[in-house]
DNA sequence: ATTCGTGTTTCAAA
DNA sequence: GTTTGAAACACGAA
């Protein structure tokens, strides 16, 4: 379940499975994952950084670039559901498994990395440093959508799914549903400190028991996931609602400082 | 047997 | 600009 935090868990991961483990094969079973670009031949993995959900793996002079979209994950074990292998010839094996096959995976020469990520046109990070009011309210301050809405709009903030805007927008005690241009710089404030926090704690949880729906583990989140459960501060039942074709959670009495 | 919904993100269309 | 819906894909649940 990528999320930003499982992103960053996963380019943890990687980083000491492959950086430092000798030249590291990458071999397709599902040839459809390779969206652009080319394989390129083995050679060592120098580094693994993140930008907003989206992983390279730095390679001298040709990197691999991997959006787990929605299942994509890595792990050391094969299994059903793995596209592709990548082999370390000092190290084990590395899995990258996808079930609903949504993931991607570019073969990116250096001088052109630049080129690649500008016609992303991501906006900047939210996370980990923290931003202040005034930087949020430039960000989505001028937006008449749902704060909600707003908070996935990859092109003024990246990295923040749709898990993430509701469970931000539950401790900053800010409605889903109030247009952004509306928010005060309160209200901005708390998003920028509860971004923050939201994705502290989940980095810490989730080192001990990874995702809950793909595992079968407790629901790490406070309000996704729990219509009619018992709002986890004033008690009143968290409601499920949809906007614009997603779900949003949210508790209905003590959300709209 | 179909249909629906699912964590991502972008794109087209109204 | 805004807002919605569809699309990429596979699979489990209703």
């Amino acid at each position: 379940m990528p999320e930003l935090a499982e992103v960053e868990i996963a380019r943890r991961a990687l980083a000491t499975w492959l950086v430092g483990q000798g030249a590291v094969r990458l071999t397709l079973r599902d040839p459809r994952l390779l969206k652009s670009g080319e394989l390129g031949p083995p050679s060592p993995v120098a580094s693994v950084r993140r930008r907003a959900k989206i992983l390279v793996l730095e390679r001298p002079g040709h990197s691999w670039i991997v959006h787990l979209r929605m299942t994509g994950r890595f792990s050391r074990h094969d299994g059903p559901g793995v596209r592709a292998v990548l082999s370390p010839q000092d190290g084990e094996p590395v899995y990258f498994a996808d079930t609903r096959c949504l993931g991607e995976l570019h073969g990116v020469h250096t001088r052109d990395q630049p080129a690649w990520f500008a016609a992303r046109k991501l906006g900047p990070e939210p996370w980990p440093e923290q931003r202040p009011a005034s930087w949020w309210q430039d960000q989505l301050g001028g937006l008449r959508t749902p704060v909600k809405v707003a908070l996935l709009r990859q092109d003024r903030v990246a990295g923040l799914g749709n898990i993430a805007a509701s469970e931000i927008l539950w401790r900053a005690q800010v409605s889903p549903t109030r247009p952004a241009r509306e928010l005060d710089p309160q209200a901005w404030s708390r998003i920028g400190r509860e971004t923050i926090a939201h994705l502290d704690h989940l980095l810490a949880v989730e080192d001990v028991e990874i995702a809950y729906v793909t595992q079968g583990g407790e629901n790490p989140f406070l309000v996704y996931g729990r219509a009619g459960e018992p709002c986890p501060r004033c008690g009143a039942g968290i409601a499920r609602t949809v906007q614009s074709g997603r779900s949003t959670f949210a508790c209905p009495a003590c959300q709209d400082r």
